[in-house]
RNA sequence: CGGGCUGUGGCGCAGCUUGGUUAGCGCGCUUGACUGGGGGUCAAGAGGUCGGGAGUUCGAAUCUCCCCAGCCCGACCA
């Protein structure tokens, strides 16, 4: 029994668990980089051209078949169809992603998972600069006066931590760890903002929030997390309205379309839906292997609600006082939660080749006596990255090739070239 | 915040009902050999205050009480 608590432990929490659903089509073909080739990715096939110098026997794995197809391969993840949430923690343990920390409900996110995150937040980040939006850095604390005075809402809440003590002694007034930044970012807004020359202002921050959440999940919601938040004022709601639009669609679903690979569905939220103060409020929806739609981003209308608690006036051209339209969007480590559960399969993770870290291994097979084999692989590899392509070399001899075969079909990488000595038919 | 349950090497577990030699197993880890075309085989090893405290007892992982932490269901969820 106390089997059965251990394993649901990281499992799915209310309305995720379930719905098993295998996936069509097993990848049969008899090509190792077809194979493995993920989302986005083309296959890889050695041209005349692109063949290493080398002794004329060295053939690519791809250019043959596998000596034994109906070779019986052993599971190493659950199979999502009999437990996706557990499909998920499992490729997050073997595929080296990120894993739980002491506390709870917060992450530890390891180097290969960092790795793709760091290619996401460049990706998008240019993608907010293109819009004209600046980077900026707010404190990581409030007062919980100011977090009080937030629209819409007076009442505690129970996902901000608050930090009591400092300094070795009780705090007077205790500080509020960011859950998002609107009042913090409000309040700057209010004195930046004078003249309807200084608009619009268009602010991002890249920074980690806090939110004690009761059902943490690896990635898709844990108590910190990391994230990009915008923040906009505009002279008129039409432009506040526009420029909300221009971020979901310019930034969030061009880069997940056309970065991760990810179909998204653009929604509405419902009235009892909307981020608590916001007017509108629209959302990057994408469905993930079990057939279950995740949010992956979001946009927001304020309205003048935000501008009339922080008090964001300016002079128009007439020289009357106005308000300001402020929105607020972002995007965040759930993306990569995300990557995970809509393109992986029960063979692991599949990376697209625009974020992937290592995008094609150069495997070496099997030690050979002369050491042509390696020489081969290493040229392959130099010739790679020469053109661009992130490529590694795996020529450890001491993992058994299945191993390491294994460990790059769970962690994704789009291409895997295997090298080894010709074998006889 | 209600209801249920669990804490034993890095991970996952057995042992507890009925107290009794040196607390076991799988995976992982280390070393060596044989291997190597999809988590290979064999051998030898390292690693544990049994969540914490108190109590009962000749003797506690095991029984009793208190505390702590975590998990599941519900509620909640920017």
């Amino acid at each position: 029994m106390g089997g059965v608590h251990r394993r649901a432990r990281h499992g799915g929490g209310a309305g995720e668990g379930g719905h098993p659903q295998g996936r069509p089509g097993g990848r049969t073909g008899p090509c190792l980089a077809d194979r493995r080739a993920g989302p986005g990715c083309e296959r890889v096939r050695p041209t005349r051209g692109a063949d290493p110098p080398g002794p004329p026997q060295l053939r690519s794995r791809t250019d043959g078949a596998l000596p034994s197809p109906a070779m019986a391969r052993t599971p190493v993840l659950t199979p999502q169809g009999e437990d996706f949430p557990r499909w998920y923690q499992d490729v997050l343990t073997k595929a080296e992603l990120a894993e739980n920390g002491p506390v709870r409900g917060t992450m530890v996110i390891r180097p290969y998972a960092d790795a793709i995150w760091e290619r996401m937040v460049a990706e998008v980040d240019a993608r907010i600069k293109a819009t004209g939006a600046e980077n900026a850095y707010f404190r990581c604390s409030s007062r919980r006066a100011t977090c009080a005075a937030r629209p819409s809402t007076s009442r505690v809440l129970p996902e901000l931590a608050v930090v009591t003590h400092a300094g070795g002694k009780e705090l007077e007034e205790p500080a509020v760890v960011r859950p998002t930044s609107e009042t913090v970012i409000g309040e700057y807004m209010a004195k930046w903002v004078q003249s309807y020359r200084d608009l619009p202002l268009l602010l991002n921050q890249w920074a980690n929030v806090v939110r004690w959440e009761l059902r943490p999940r690896l990635f898709l919601r844990t108590s910190e997390f990391l994230w990009q938040e915008g923040h906009t004022a505009h002279a008129t709601a039409g432009e506040a309205s526009a420029y909300a639009v221009r971020i979901l669609t310019e930034v969030y679903r061009d880069f997940m379309v056309n970065v991760l690979a990810i179909p998204v569905h653009i929604g509405v939220k419902t009235a009892a839906e909307r981020f608590a103060g916001a007017t509108n409020t629209l959302a990057c929806e994408a469905m993930m292997g079990d057939g279950k739609a995740l949010q992956m981003g979001t946009s927001h209308e304020l309205g003048q609600n935000f501008a009339r608690v922080f008090d964001i006036g300016f002079l128009d051209s007439e020289g009357s006082q106005q308000l300001a339209w402020t929105t607020s969007w972002g995007v965040s480590t759930r993306m990569m939660g995300g990557l995970i559960m809509a393109h992986g399969d029960d063979s692991g993770m599949r990376v697209p080749p625009r974020v992937a870290e290592v995008q094609v291994v150069v495997m070496v097979v099997r030690g050979d006596d002369d050491g042509a084999v390696a020489a081969a692989a290493r040229s392959i590899v130099d010739e790679l990255i020469a053109a661009g392509v992130r490529t590694r070399l795996d020529d450890r001899a001491d993992a058994p090739f299945g191993r390491r075969a294994t460990d790059w079909e769970l962690k994704g990488c789009p291409c895997v070239w295997s090298w080894g000595p010709a074998i006889s038919p």
